[in-house]
DNA sequence: CAGTGGTCTAGACCACTGG
DNA sequence: CAGTGGTCTAGACCACTGC
C-alpha cells in the first residue's frame, strides 16, 4: 500500500495495492521514494529479477507504482550505492551478482603486498571438509537460529602461488543450503557467494568482520603449514541477504606475511 | 570555467569565471554537478567555510553558480555521503568536522567485545614522544615527500579502563604542522584530528589502512604490559585531506584480547 | 533508429528550525 | 513567520547501446 504525503495536484490519495506488505498496521510514514525502494528490494528477495537480469525500465517501474520516473530514479539511486543493482547507461538496470562481477571476491579484503592482483593468479581452493552437523549456541547466535538446528560446515584453504593462505571455516543454515556438498564445492570455479547465487538462490548482500591477532592451534599451523608462533589474522564474517537475514558465519585465518589485509575509512 | 553540455534554452553559452581551476587546457566535459562539487570542494579545501560552519543555502549556491537548485542539490549530496559536509533540515548545510563529530573517533574502528563503547569510558592518552626528524625513504614515500624532509614524529599510548590498548607512532609533514608540540597534545582533549583541524587547517577525509598479525618488540611490548609472544594487530593508516594528499601516516598496534577491529562490508 | 539511463531545469509543496 | 533542506512532478534534452 503506496501512502501519499498529502493530496497531489494529480495523483490526490492514490494507493496502489502492490503486493501486500503484510497489510498490518499501516507503518509510519516514509517519503514515497523509499517506499518504492523497499517495494523494489522485496521483488528482488523474491527473485522477480535473478541476479544478473534486467529490472524494468525507469520508465515502466514509474507507470507501474504510478510515480514519476524522478522518484524511481531516486529509489534506484540507493540501490545502486548499495551494491544491490548496478546501472548501465543505453542498456538498463541490472540485479548485482557476484559472479562475473568483476570486482570479484567483492568481501575479500586480503590483497599481495606488492598491490598487483594479477601477478598471483587466481586462488587456488580446496575444500577439506564439508558435513551436516546441529548448530552450537554460538554458531546458532550468529545466525539467528536455535541451538541444535541443522547447519552446513564447510572447511577449506586458499593459496595463492603454491602457498596456502587462507583457512576458512564456514557455517550455513542448513534449510537453505541443502544438497549443498563437498563435490559441488570443488567443482566449482568462481568465488562461492556466485554458486549460492545461481545454486541456492541466496545472494549475500552485506556484512560484518571482527579482526583479531592471534596464534593458531596444532590443526591450524598444519594446513596453513606455518609454525604456530606465527601470528595470524583472524576473521570473522556475518554475511547478509537483502532483509538483513545472517546467512553466513565464516572465520578466516589468514597469513600475513606476504599479503595484508587492506580498509579503507570514510 | 564552467562549461555546459551544450546551449540549453535559458542560458546558451553560460560560463562563469568562478576561482579559475588553474584556466589551463579545458579539462575532458564533466557534467555541471561535477564542475560545481569540485567548486564546492575547492572552497573547502581553500577554507571558504571552516569545518562547523554553514555553507550557503542551496539556493544561494545556485543563484552563484548560476544553475537551477537541482543541480546544486546533486553536486550536495555527493559531498554528503562522503562525509565532507552534513545537511541539517530546517538549519543548513554544514562543514563536517572531526569535533563534535558524535560519531568521534570516526577513523578508529577498535571496538570493546561487549560491544558496549561507552562501558570504558574515553580513552587515556600518553603522549611518549614527539620529535622534529628528517623522513626516512618509506615515511617520505608514504606522505609523498623526499627522503630527508622535515617530519613530526609522534609516539602515544591509549588506555582503556587503565590498560593500554593501543601504541601509535605517527609522522606528520614538517610544514602543515609547524609549531606541534608534545604540550599541544598532551592539554588537548578530544580526537587528535579536531586539533589538526582548530590549529592547523588540517581535515583528514579519507584514510587506507593496511592491517596485519605482528609480534610486538621489545620496546612495544613494554609499553603494552604484553607478552613478546602475544599476536596484536599491526594497522598502517594514511590519512588524506580534500584534495587526496596524504597528510599523516600512522603505525598503531592494537590489542586484540578485549577489543576487535570491526568492519563493514558492502 | 528506438529505448535506456544521465543531466538539467522549473516550480510546487512538505517538514523542520529558529526567531 | 521566513528560511532551510527534503520530496515530487513534468518535461526537455543528452549520451550511450544495440538493432
Amino acid at each position: 500500500m503506496i501512502q501519499r504525503m498529502a493530496a497531489t495536484p494529480t495523483f490526490a490519495e492514490n494507493n496502489i495495492p502492490e503486493m501486500g506488505i503484510a497489510s498490518g498496521a499501516t507503518p509510519a510514514f516514509s517519503p514515497l521514494y523509499q517506499q518504492i525502494k523497499s517495494l523494489i528490494l522485496q521483488s528482488l528477495h523474491r527473485g522477480e529479477w535473478k541476479p544478473g537480469e534486467a529490472i524494468p525500465s525507469e520508465m515502466d517501474l514509474a507507470v507501474r507504482f504510478r510515480v514519476s520516473q524522478g522518484t524511481v530514479r531516486k529509489a534506484i539511486d540507493e540501490l545502486a550505492a548499495e551494491n544491490l543493482v548496478i546501472r548501465r547507461q543505453g542498456k538498463g538496470t541490472y540485479v548485482a551478482t557476484h559472479a562475473e562481477s568483476h570486482v570479484q571476491y567483492r568481501f575479500l579484503k586480503l590483497l599481495p603486498d606488492n598491490g598487483d592482483v594479477n601477478s598471483e593468479g587466481p586462488a587456488e581452493r580446496t575444500i577439506i571438509d564439508c558435513k551436516r552437523q546441529r548448530a552450537s549456541a554460538e554458531v546458532a547466535r550468529a545466525l539467528c537460529l536455535h541451538a541444535g538446528d541443522a547447519v552446513l560446515q564447510v572447511r577449506r584453504v586458499l593459496s595463492f602461488s603454491q602457498v596456502p593462505t587462507i583457512l576458512e571455516d564456514l557455517w550455513l543454515p542448513g534449510g537453505p543450503f541443502k544438497g549443498l556438498t563437498a563435490e559441488r564445492l570443488t567443482d566449482d570455479r568462481g568465488p562461492m557467494y556466485a554458486l549460492f547465487e545461481a545454486e541456492f538462490g541466496v545472494r549475500m548482500v552485506r556484512a560484518e568482520e571482527k579482526i583479531r591477532a592471534i596464534l593458531p592451534d596444532a590443526a591450524q599451523s598444519l594446513l596453513l603449514k606455518v609454525e604456530q608462533t606465527t601470528p595470524l589474522l583472524s576473521v570473522e564474517r556475518i554475511a547478509f541477504t537483502y532483509n538483513g537475514i545472517p546467512m553466513e558465519l565464516r572465520r578466516g585465518i589468514y597469513r600475513t606475511d606476504t599479503h595484508h589485509y587492506r580498509n579503507e575509512l570514510n
